[in-house]
RNA sequence: CGGGGUGUAGCGCAGUCCGGUUAGCGCACCUGCUUUGGGAGCAGGGGGUCCCAAGUUCGAAUCUUGGUACCCCGACCA
């Protein structure tokens, strides 16, 4: 394959499209014939394969279970949460008609006006409205309680720009529904959720957060308060990578599901809401990649080893494959996923290249030297070092290996946000730093005004206001007036 | 919805301004030989509704009009 081909806009001359070229590139996704949907591909699921069995396995552990709710949602119910159909009524695709006919003039088919629905349906951008509505049916008493469900689902919003996997008409995405008892209960639950959620991001996905509470202008549309955890992009951007809100009695008085508690009197359940999408492997892919292709955490890569044969005759490509299969035996006992590359219509320099691309964490390399020495050359990918070590022993090697990048990448991703993460006190020094792509740490007046005209004047939001200890108060950097503490500014995805 | 751009082979593009050989190049694909420790070389081969429609013309990928699709930059958002 021609080296024009496959590579990639440099990450510092056009980020935006640095990340949609690799995308491509690495197979991960495309753009469908949809407009705004995206397609999958194999590689790419196969890393929400991986999310989707670490984050199921924590649900699981915490107590939820996994059920399953329709996609089409009666109109009448988005609006029954007043908030919540302010947000979303912009984005929704609305289903009118059950049935299509043939055009009388023969030349396809046209929706059929007689098969008008009497009400139409809104296909779900979020199932907390037919999940009330659900739970209404299944709560009576406190004894009922709580309710701890999640589901795995697709949801859609008609955005209008999209980008693959960061913003798509259509994504794919885990939805957590909770109902309580008590408001201590389920704000506890919206915590806890956070939790899990910023554990997932720093143990699996190496990228560090920080976690924080939404303003009232940034909060899910019907919620109390909304918890998030705030990612950096390596070009000083933040991303939201989930989020879990506590919804207080909202939807429970929309839906009117009360409940009778222990003194016999009657109240409405607490809820919450949490989510984490396939917006995750943006993530993923902004945090860590360089100009050679993917940089991906061990502990998500589809496959972790890739072994690549260098070989003169067929009688050589046998020697190796008799040494490799011992030690991709070994491998896997360990648990770690391996992929064995002995294609014959390829070079191994293309595979090198490709498998770079592709962001698998180690390569080992065995030709002829290897077999006379007994070694094997071991690639890491996220520092591109190579040496050739011992064959004994090489699986205990690559097993800490994996685990030593792992940190690594987790590490250098921490040291970017810190080195562009600033104390600032003056709006003039906001403007400017935040122009270069800066995590800015600020006082503020806590007025949706303050926070809209600096949005409008510099693009940047308040991510979130930090849950963490520095709660030294000041003076807002635009107004002048007392601030509690500093909240965290940046442009975002 | 505003501003800009692009539709020519599977992919990426040149050709369009200034109409005129059989529409071309790189990659990919197929065949053969030589290669294989960082994206192989040579030789040969296959593949086209030039986005759609109408018009101008002896003649249209190229000019005109209308349509359509996609991309980028904004506003909106997980």
């Amino acid at each position: 394959m021609a080296k024009e081909l496959k590579e990639l806009t440099s990450r510092s001359e056009n980020y935006s499209q640095w990340y949609q070229d690799l995308v491509i590139k690495a197979d991960l996704a495309e753009n469908s014939a949809v407009r705004g949907c995206m397609v999958i591909k194999p590689y790419g699921y196969a890393i929400w394969e991986k999310m989707q069995r670490i984050l199921d396995n924590k649900f699981k552990e915490t107590g939820h279970v996994n059920a399953y709710f329709p996609l089409l949602i009666p109109k009448s119910f988005l609006s029954r949460e007043a908030e919540h159909v302010e947000g979303f009524a912009k984005e929704c695709a609305v289903v009118t008609h059950y049935r299509l006919k043939t055009n009388s003039d023969g030349t396809g088919v046209v929706v059929d006006p007689e098969a008008k629905l009497e009400e139409e349906l809104i296909i779900r951008p979020t199932s907390e409205t037919i999940i009330w509505n659900t739970y209404r049916n299944w709560i009576q008493s406190y004894r009922d309680l709580p309710i701890l469900c999640n589901q795995w689902a697709n949801v859609m919003r008609w955005e209008m720009r999209t980008r693959l996997f960061l913003r798509t008409a259509e994504f794919l995405w885990q939805e957590g529904h909770t109902a309580h008892a008590t408001r201590e209960e389920a704000e506890a639950e919206a915590r806890k959720m956070q939790e899990v959620y910023a554990d997932f991001a720093e143990t699996y996905m190496a990228v560090p957060v920080i976690k924080g509470v939404k303003t009232p202008s940034e909060r899910f549309a019907g919620a109390i308060d909304t918890y998030t955890i705030e990612a950096m992009m390596q070009d000083g951007k933040a991303l939201q990578a989930g989020t879990s809100h506590f919804l207080g009695q909202n939807f429970g008085k929309a839906f009117n599901v009360t409940f009778i508690d222990k003194d016999g009197k009657s109240d409405y359940a607490w809820a919450t809401s949490w989510g984490v999408s396939t917006r995750l492997i943006g993530a993923l892919i902004m945090a860590h990649s360089d100009d050679n292709g993917l940089v991906l955490p061990p502990h998500l890569a589809p496959i972790q080893v890739v072994i690549i044969p260098i070989y003169r005759s067929m009688e050589q490509l046998d020697q190796i494959r008799q040494k490799v299969y011992g030690i991709m035996d070994n491998l896997k006992k360990l648990g770690i996923s391996v992929k064995f590359d002995d294609a014959d219509n390829r070079k191994p320099g293309w595979k090198f290249a490709n498998y770079e691309l592709k962001g698998v964490p180690v390569r080992l390399a065995m030709g002829g030297r290897d077999l006379e020495n007994n070694t094997i050359e071991v690639m890491r990918r996220d520092t591109l070092e190579k040496e050739t070590v011992s064959c004994d022993g090489i699986e205990t090697y690559v097993q800490n290996l994996l685990e030593e990048i792992q940190k690594n990448i987790y590490q250098k991703a921490l040291k970017l946000r810190q080195a562009r993460t600033i104390k600032v006190d003056s709006y003039d020094e906001f403007k400017e730093k935040i122009e270069q792509g800066y995590f800015i740490l600020a006082h503020w007046d806590g007025t949706a005004e303050t926070e809209e005209r600096v949005k409008n004047e510099t693009k940047a939001t308040i991510r979130c206001i930090p849950m963490d200890d520095d709660n030294e108060p000041g003076k807002c950097m635009v107004t002048g007036r007392p601030s509690a503490r500093r909240v965290l500014f940046a442009r975002n995805y």
